[in-house]
Parts: structure tokens; C-alpha cells; sequence
DNA sequence: ATAAAATTTGAATAGTCATTCAAAATATTA
DNA sequence: TAATATTTTGAATGACTATTCAAATTTTAT
């Protein structure tokens, strides 16, 4: 038997089954949220049977990292292959506010189904995944604390902690997509623009050389 | 009878009650984590029976609104009286940084289950709470819009946009919590540290007018 | 001390959940 | 076509859930 097209046939169908029923389980998680996420709710959603999602996946906990791996895989493809478009550390860090808040406001099914899966998800240890320490393996952050070192290195930048500044851009551009207070009072291009201008503030050296 | 007194005593005992609930719920909130706070879970956590907690609460939404409206009541006065010892708009700013960050690693636990609510509550209609635009009910979030205000009428600040930066100002605060990348890799002094400076940056006049 | 009211409990109810499994359906191979 | 392997389903299982309720206990008022 010759187990090489076997495996890859399998897989074939094994993974487009997957992949339908992961983006089942992103819409289920924008619709009703992780709590009434269902086994049942996600079958309906892709019109199968909720056995068959037992049977493609070991438990609801693989599905749910599968989706996460999934939609953070997707958001960094679309915001570094913007940012390495960008010459300079600074338009790099501008790329980076544009594509980061441009993707929430063309997928926020996909925004909130992360929010959902990373504030609800937790390890067989029970510690929740918003707390745990993903040691570097989150690329979008890695991405931007290369572009702090960056231009740090080329003294673009002046001095500051990297680790925070990543944590305080990061976060304010996931804000937006959560805080409904927010993006309900102020447009995108216009948290976009200021944000930018305040990053620049924080990071970017004066003209005038006195630091 | 004396309605008054009778009034009063049934909320008094009522009221001890519900302070201990609550305190129970905060407390299981943050070992267990919201899902699995249950009923029987919180009751056990207090050494009380589980159909007690409906007997004082209407339902468990009620519980969780009293317990998320207890935490931000007790962390908004912790921060408050200490910003209204400052003077300047930019002292002020400082002091909620220093105060917010303060009280997050004085009451982990309370940090943990305002987070855990926020993000999983939902009202009636399946909205969850972080997705609600909160009207200026929170008062921490308009007492910094109001420093941020003031700083720019006195001259002190430069001109931005103050929903932005309340907003990320905030977030920032709220991260340290949340974290554990980042609590674990910047010690809370240094994390307040930087903020302060950056933040300065961000919204303080240079001290040459050139702005 | 007695009656009335408030508080507390244990048990019962009805619902939802993830997961399992034998059987049916489909696809693949020989 | 026949045999084999994979995929899919409907039903069943057992565990946990919030909430209700009659009865028991405690507190309050007279």
C-alpha cells in the first residue's frame, strides 16, 4: 500500500472538513459568543452533525487552539506583509498601526473570535490563556519589537523600555476592536492618524539633536 | 409597626450577606475563573448553601453586576483620593498611573475578577460587557478624561485627542493586570516607570514653545 | 413566652453540555 | 463488482448547571 498518497489523501479531505468547521466556529464565536459556543451550536452553523466535529477533532480544546492558530496565523499575514513594504523603522512602526487596524475593520468576525477564545480559553491546568506567557511566540509581537530594536539601533529612535512600548502599541490597537465606547465615538482613520502621532511622540527622536 | 427600623435591619443582615457572597464571588472568580464559577462552586467558597445565594440574589446576573459594580467601586476610590492629592493636571496623570498599577499588584485577585466579568457577562440580549459603550458610568474613565482636559485648558499639555488617549492611557494600566508576558518581564516600578515618561511625551508641552 | 417574619437548607427539576458508539453511508482499492 | 477503509449520523450517557420549593431553623416583634 503505498501510504504516502494514502496520508495525503486523507488529509485532503480530512483538512478541508476542518477548515469549514473552524470557520463555523469563528462565526459561531462573533454570533454568540464562546460560552453558548456550542459543539451542537457550531455543528448547526456548518450544517453537520455535532459528532463529526468529535470526529475530526480529539475535543472542543483542540478546536478552539486550532481556530486561535488559525486567526492569528491570518492577521499576521496580512499586517507583516504591509509592514516589510516599509523602508524605514518608523514607517515600518506606521505600517504596522495601519494594517493592524485596517484588518479589524475588514474581518471584526475574526477580531472578536479571538478576543473570545483568548479571554475564555484555558489549559487543562486551568490557567487561562490571556494569562499566560507566549514566550515569543505570538509573530506579530516579535515583529514589533524588532522594529523598536530596529530603530533604536540606527538611532532613529531614541531610548526607551522596548518590552513596553511593544505592550502599549499592541494594546491600543486591539483596543479598538473590543471597546465599543471607543470606536463608536472616534473613526478609524482618525484613531489611525492619532495614533500614530502619539507613537511618534513616544519613540522618534526630535529634529533638533538634544537627546 | 416601624417600617424604618424594620427597613433597616433586614438590610442590614441582607446587606452582610451579600458583602460575603460577593466577596466569595471575587474569590472564585479569580481560582477558578468565571465558567466554572458556579452557584455550588461560590456557595462552598463562603461554607453556605447554594440556594441561599438565590435567595439574597434574584439570579446569578445580579450577583455578577453587584460584584463587578463592588470592584469598580472599591479600585476608583483607591485611585481617586490619590489623584485629587495631586495638583497639576501632570502630577495627577502621574498619580493615577502609580495608583492604578498600585492597587492591581495590592489586589491581584480583584484585578483577576473584574476581568474575568468584564469579559464574560453578557446581558440579556447575549452583549457582552466589553463590547458595551459604557456612558461615562465608569468613573475612573471620565475622571482621566478630565485631567487630560484640564491639562490642555491650563496650557500644560499640548493639543490631542483626549478619547484617544484616555483610552490607551487606560488599556495600558489595565495590560499590567492581564499580562503575564509582560507582568512577569517588567517589575511593576519600572512598568510605571516608563509609562509616566512616555505618556509625558505624548501629552506634556515641550519646555521650549515650540509647539 | 408566643406569634410572626425572615433566613437557610436539602432535595428535586428541567435543561445543556462534551463525548462515546454502533450502525449507516460514502469513498477507495483490488 | 467485491472488499475494505473512511466518513457521517442519531441516539445514548453521565455530569454539571441555575433555579424552585416545601420544610426547618433562626431572628424579630408583641
Amino acid at each position: 500500500m503505498d501510504n504516502r498518497r494514502t496520508k495525503e489523501e486523507l488529509t485532503f479531505i480530512s483538512e478541508a472538513r476542518r477548515a469549514q468547521i473552524i470557520h463555523a466556529a469563528i462565526a459561531t464565536l462573533d454570533r454568540i459568543g464562546f460560552q453558548r459556543a456550542s459543539l451542537a451550536q457550531i455543528a448547526k452553523e456548518a450544517g453537520i452533525s455535532p459528532a463529526l466535529i468529535a470526529y475530526h477533532f480529539r475535543d472542543k480544546n483542540e478546536l478552539m487552539d486550532q481556530t486561535l492558530a488559525t486567526l492569528l496565523e491570518e492577521s499576521a499575514e496580512y499586517v507583516l506583509r504591509r509592514v516589510e513594504q516599509a523602508d524605514t523603522p518608523k514607517q515600518k512602526l506606521h505600517a504596522f498601526i495601519d494594517a493592524g487596524l485596517a484588518y479589524q475593520c475588514l474581518h471584526p468576525q475574526r477580531a472578536t473570535a479571538l478576543i473570545e477564545i483568548v479571554f475564555h480559553a484555558r489549559t487543562p491546568d486551568n490557567v487561562p490563556y490571556y494569562k499566560l506567557a507566549d514566550d515569543g511566540e505570538d509573530p506579530l509581537e516579535s515583529a514589533l519589537r524588532q522594529i523598536l530594536t530596529e530603530g533604536r539601533r540606527t538611532g532613529e529612535f531614541r531610548e526607551f523600555h522596548v518590552d513596553v512600548v511593544a505592550s502599549i502599541l499592541q494594546s491600543a490597537v486591539f483596543e479598538y476592536a473590543s471597546n465599543r465606547g471607543l470606536s463608536g465615538k472616534v473613526d478609524p482613520d482618525t484613531y489611525a492618524a492619532e495614533l500614530k502621532r502619539l507613537v511618534d511622540r513616544m519613540v522618534v527622536k526630535d529634529r533638533r539633536g538634544d537627546e
